[in-house]
DNA sequence: CATGAATGAGAGTTCATTCAT
DNA sequence: GATGAATGAACTCTCATTCAT
């Protein structure tokens, strides 16, 4: 992967738009079935039923697909993050958490390859910049929805814990669509991600760990 | 990435197994710092010293190479649980923990990007016959340590413990070393990794659930 | 060599048509020059004056080169026997012969060394499914020219008359081209090719055997 | 055989004809198996039982092998003509022919892609030098042989006869063996080649061409 | 002499990218 | 804008050959 890559241009039409929307799933497909090498462009172009030039008018190289990708995916979280937040309205802690890991898990079962795809060679490569941008929506989204449960919890430094929670979901997630853990259940497992955050959360201070803040009314 | 590789051929001589070992190590300065498809097997020979011919005479192919360095990676990680294990006598989980946070993140951080690599292409690769095998030593000595604090430990499913605690381990020292939070000392970040293992482990069960109709002993 | 190949792409439009001839031409002058090893598809692709991609465009890989070659021979071969049978109206058997040795001979002296690797190395090669289509051109035009003079053949069976006579015939040809014996004109060359094949089809029964066909009183 | 005790000095030639008769022999399996790209001079070490090393001291290339290949089967050849003259006291050119092709067609079914390997590949190699010093044997051979039936044989030009007889010879025998005619048995294709040289040979000049009294109706 | 690890030139092939149509 | 034929740099991998042991 060379360098971080914006869409060329931007859709303006709305033939454009869709033109765009065509290829980023295409992309989807194909970066999920092939992995980073095995995409192609020409097959992404030819799995949009586009032409590659077509490809190359809206993305200036390879990596700006992967980047287009990222970009699809951290919608899709903020879209989720922003349902969960509607749905619950005095929800606890657990309640929330339990329902992003849900349908978190939904989303990456569906393309567990790409998934693993955009959360491991992204940080690799020089988008970084590109993509804190797009990341810090998510970042942002998440800080919040956690501010809103500061009661419940211990950490300190919420920013720190927005990082770490982000990390810990994200690959445990990603963990449990792609390589399971052998003969353990769905229900199980969703609750072994849930209990990572919260036990990492609600941790309090050392030596004081019996006694956890959940504990209160 | 193509397919599974176990070595072409051991090395039995000393002067073999000092070449293969050199190898090794060029393609861990290589991969760390090109990546999967900017390491080519010419590179990795010309920084080991010796001609492509020598590295295929030892790796069927690239991938092998990738393989190699897996293996090389879980015997480093279960040097380091054999050190914390010597050295911890009757030391609690948390400090277990800490120090092997403390000495994971000076592996990961020596190379980070091919780390990163290690830990996100091999699910990929159908190599998961090959590395589970290596792996589940590391599974194994893990699970083990933990049993040994079994007192301190909620979680009812060890194994399903071991395979979360290893996910979030690897996860959060991989982003400590390759994409720090910005702004945070490096103590504060070893004691969240810490947190969020012990969290995890020791979390305590909530109040609801001895009514969980799926926590059967 | 691998495996038949055919042309990817069959050439719609006149430019790729032409494109492909071009490749074809210049793959027979470089295998005729370097035989099958010394023949790179980057010195084929530089010599017909186009890119190595451009020749894997229309052919998969070496070999359909090769395969190409053989077709194309096959197309010379068809159109020989087609002009012989026109300007042949009433003409003997031994008429016949003669002026297909001599137009077959002036096709192999043109590229020697590519005929016979056409004639060795195809079928040493698993093509013979698709060269079997294309060479049956040859054998059905053969037999049925052979059928026509039916009463001046000995042989009883024409299959295996016209399956003799295409071998001895290649053979013969190949020969006089690239390796003829010393000392010898042209024309007593072309003569006992074509008295091998004449003797062969016209020899009398069995029995007959001290004299030639001829002797009877 | 290995207990036979001979004097010091002289074993040590011995062993290496031997070792160079493994070689020879090994090349042999591994060339027919493989064709000449797919037998590499390791295979043969390997087949022979020795190191690559020790081929190289007694072939200086791999073409080296192919040519005592060659001259494997001249000697071969050369042993059967011997055995056809000795045993066939009075007999006819027809009976003489057939035993030919027969002893031929048992050679060249044991190892029919080498024999056409050699067939083919030879001429093109630049070691016609060093085969028309082995080749020529078995012409002088054949041409002795032929010119014992000199009365049966109509040919002028006994040089050109035997040239013309031995490539029909080897191709037709080529052919039976590794690509014969569909549906043939074997009597009538060892016959075709008999009569393929009979009736060259002994074609009656033209002009006698006389109507064939073997017409149907 | 035998060995076989080491060599490295060079081959076939791919695919991101361009640009004339 | 859209197309897709054409490009060619660059990669993985092979194998004939050598030479230190």
């Amino acid at each position: 992967m060379k360098g971080a890559q914006k869409p060329r241009k931007e859709p303006r039409q709305a033939r454009s738009r869709f033109l765009v929307e065509t290829i980023v799933e295409a992309a989807a497909r194909v970066f999920d079935a092939h992995g980073y090498d095995g995409a192609t462009t020409n097959l992404v172009a030819r799995v949009a039923g586009v032409s590659v030039g077509s490809v190359y008018q809206y993305f200036p190289n390879k990596d700006a697909l992967v980047t287009a990708l990222h970009e699809r995916h951290v919608r899709h979280m903020l879209r989720i993050l922003e349902e969960v937040d509607a749905a619950a309205g005095g929800a606890s802690l657990r309640e929330t958490t339990d329902l992003l890991v849900a349908k978190s898990l939904d989303v990456h079962r569906a393309e567990p390859r790409l998934q693993r795809l955009l959360h491991a060679d992204l940080p690799t490569l020089e988008q970084q910049r590109a993509l804190s941008a797009a990341s810090r929506a998510v970042f942002d989204r998440s800080r919040q929805l956690l501010s809103r449960h500061r009661a419940e919890i211990a950490q300190p430094d919420l920013d720190l814990a927005t990082y770490v929670v982000l990390r810990m979901f994200e690959e445990l997630v990603h963990a449990a669509a792609l390589d399971p853990p052998p003969g353990v259940e769905d229900e199980p497992l969703r609750r072994a991600i849930s209990d990572a955050i919260l036990g990492y959360l609600t941790l309090a201070a050392p030596g004081a760990r019996a006694g956890s803040p959940t504990d209160r009314p």
